[in-house]
RNA sequence: UGGGGUGUAGCCAAGAGGUCUAAGGCACCGGAUUUUGAUUCCGGCAUUCCCAGGUUCGAAUCCUGGCACCCCAGCCA
């Protein structure tokens, strides 16, 4: 990444540091603990970027585990998306792929510690009686009349509780902390529910599954783990977390880290909203260019590396954010800017015929891959009497600082000829349908044989030799920064209907013809684009990841 | 007087009592180079760190008191 930026630091890296320094431990463990219920988005990959980021520059290790306590929601497909999603972003957990299920028999055990030490009970109160007894923010909440049953008692109870001899919701295992607890969380907090559902790891084994709070702790203790970095939201539940691991014999203390989310302007990102924008078909797929999850950052044609250079240029704090899309945008683009080889291609085709060239003349010109890199090469495309332009590179009667075509005006087509235009045909709309040029033969490769500026270079596409494709411009999703801000709109009366506009008709130059899937290729002049994965040998379908920077389009005041 | 957090430029974010008339990135505004109005390059962009007091020779950094915003009342994670 650039030189003149720091080497990534923050809150929690120092204290990694300074504990591996002061010998409070002697090597650093992590672990990124998705639950399998949803893809992953730009979110998580700020986490999967410090979680193993830090093993990696800490020398110490990183675990992808599965918090697979909640079968209701969980599915066989996320847990594939997810280990595909952390290995493309370029992570590796080698053999420490773990699920909170992996646990479970030691979960019991350490839940019947608890229960033989009196530190947990079987409740038997509905759910709606529990939440009544809680009490609220500002009152106390009243002790269960389950509370002090005998430890024999309850022993037995969750013994039978786990054998099935009782239906779901009948009752439950909780920790006997303090009902009068500031922190709800510590107001004797459920750690087992009877659920009898089969389970996709388990199958049918389980019918009492543990909760967050008494699995993750634990999951994270029989993992070495040293650090768990979790986010804000978990704050109170640090001392549920410690509770737990100081009242049973788990003889790891893992030290709880949290840093604040990320939010993105123009998308929202909890899985419960991208769920549901998939479900109502909002956007086609997880995996939709336009959503904010890895896998739709990846069908857009964002690269592994950009997203890495986003997560570290966004920091870790505890503050609350919300990052600009631009910051993540001029990610890929620094990105591809060095790696994305150049292509011409057209997007909104207009018909340029050459009256002096000859009508079955056909040249070829060498074109670089890349202007800064001679290592990527040239290619050959083809020329011929009738090329296509950019509709938006020819205007009627043009203000003095276009650069580009119009009726007088000489332009070079870039690695072609110079060309003036002589003329242009219109249809009843007054639209334009065919621009006439003359070209200056001497000028071939578009040199001016006589040193004349030459302001706009031009695209083109030879008529004859292009390549019909689909070109898929994509832009932000939501109208608003933040969708959810609003208290009597719902997020989805705010998607933005231009997010997905689909050309048809777009001419690409033959090199184009054979790209394959994912690749990526910059159009010069409109921006980078990625072949989708839709594409077939007739026709090829490119995403456009993002524009380039225009600055012709800022001066006029517009976006792109 | 429920508990837990956070406040440094438009957006992120360094900063840990003196080297701060406060790094860096994005955005923005110039200007140079350019066969992509791209890239690259140079320059500009907080006398001020939520506010008010205080401690100190010296405070964004320490203390006190305010204010603002975020999270928590799932048998979700």
């Amino acid at each position: 990444m650039s030189d003149s930026e720091a080497a990534p630091t923050n809150f929690i890296r120092q204290r990694v540091a300074a504990d591996l320094s002061g010998a409070r431990v002697s090597e650093v463990v992590t672990r990124f603990p998705p639950e399998p219920n949803g893809y992953l988005h730009i979110g998580h990959a700020k986490s999967i970027c410090l979680n193993f980021g830090i093993a990696d520059d800490f020398d110490g290790r990183c675990f992808l585990r599965f918090d697979d306590t909640n079968p209701e929601k969980e599915e066989m497909e996320f847990v594939e998306s997810i280990q595909r999603d952390v290995r493309w972003l370029g992570f590796n957990w080698q053999d420490r792929l773990t699920h909170a299920s992996d646990y479970f028999e030691r979960l019991y055990e350490f839940a019947m510690e608890l229960v033989l030490n009196s530190n947990a009970y079987v409740c038997s109160l509905s759910a709606e009686e529990i939440r009544e007894s809680r009490g609220t923010l500002t009152e106390p909440g009243k002790e269960s009349p389950f509370r002090n049953r005998s430890v024999e008692e309850n022993i037995d109870l969750f013994n039978r509780m786990r054998e099935g001899e009782f239906a779901d919701g009948e009752h439950v295992l909780r920790a006997r902390i303090d009902m009068t607890s500031g922190n709800l969380n510590m107001r004797d907090p459920v750690l087992y529910r009877i659920r009898h559902q089969v389970h996709q790891i388990t199958g049918d084994r389980w019918c009492i599954y543990p909760l967050y709070d008494f699995t993750h702790c634990i999951s994270d203790a029989i993992e070495g783990v040293t650090h768990s970095l979790c986010t804000l939201e978990f704050e109170d539940h640090r001392p549920l977390y410690d509770w737990v691991l100081d009242n049973t014999s788990v003889s790891c203390h893992p030290q709880q880290i949290e840093f604040s989310r990320l939010a993105l302007d123009y998308t929202v990102m909890s899985k419960r909203m991208l769920t549901q924008l998939v479900r109502e078909n909002h956007v086609s797929t997880w995996d939709d260019p336009r959503m904010p999850t890895i896998a739709g950052l990846r069908r857009r044609g964002y690269t592994p590396a950009s997203i890495r250079l986003f997560c570290e240029r966004i920091g870790v704090t505890k503050k609350d954010n919300r990052i600009e899309m631009s910051l993540l945008e001029n990610c890929v683009r620094e990105d591809l800017e060095s790696s994305a080889p150049r292509r011409m291609a057209v997007i909104d085709p207009l018909k340029v015929v050459i009256n002096n060239y000859p009508e079955d003349l056909e040249e070829t010109f060498s074109a670089a891959n890349h202007p800064a890199d001679a290592g990527f090469g040239t290619r050959e495309v083809p020329f011929a009497k009738e090329i296509y332009i950019e509709r938006s590179d020819f205007m009627i009667d043009p203000p003095r600082k276009f650069f580009r075509l119009g009726p007088g005006r000489e332009v070079r087509l870039r690695y072609a000829y110079l060309v003036t235009c002589t003329g242009y045909d219109t249809d009843d709309n007054g639209d334009v349908t065919t621009v006439y040029c003359d070209y200056d033969n001497q000028s071939h490769g578009g040199n001016a044989p006589d040193g004349r500026k030459v302001k706009g270079t031009i695209h083109w596409v030879s008529a004859k030799h292009a390549i019909p494709a689909e070109v898929r411009l994509y832009d932000r999703l939501f109208m608003r920064e933040n969708p959810v801000e609003s208290k009597q709109h719902h997020f989805s009366e705010f998607i933005n209907p231009d997010s997905l506009i689909t050309v048809t008709n777009a001419m690409l130059e033959p090199a184009l013809a054979s790209a394959e899937n994912e690749s990526r290729f910059q159009f010069e002049r409109l921006g980078y684009f990625c072949v989708d994965e839709d594409s077939t040998a007739g026709q090829p379908v490119f995403n456009r990841t993002v524009t380039l920077r225009d600055s012709w389009a800022k001066q006029r005041g517009q976006g792109s």
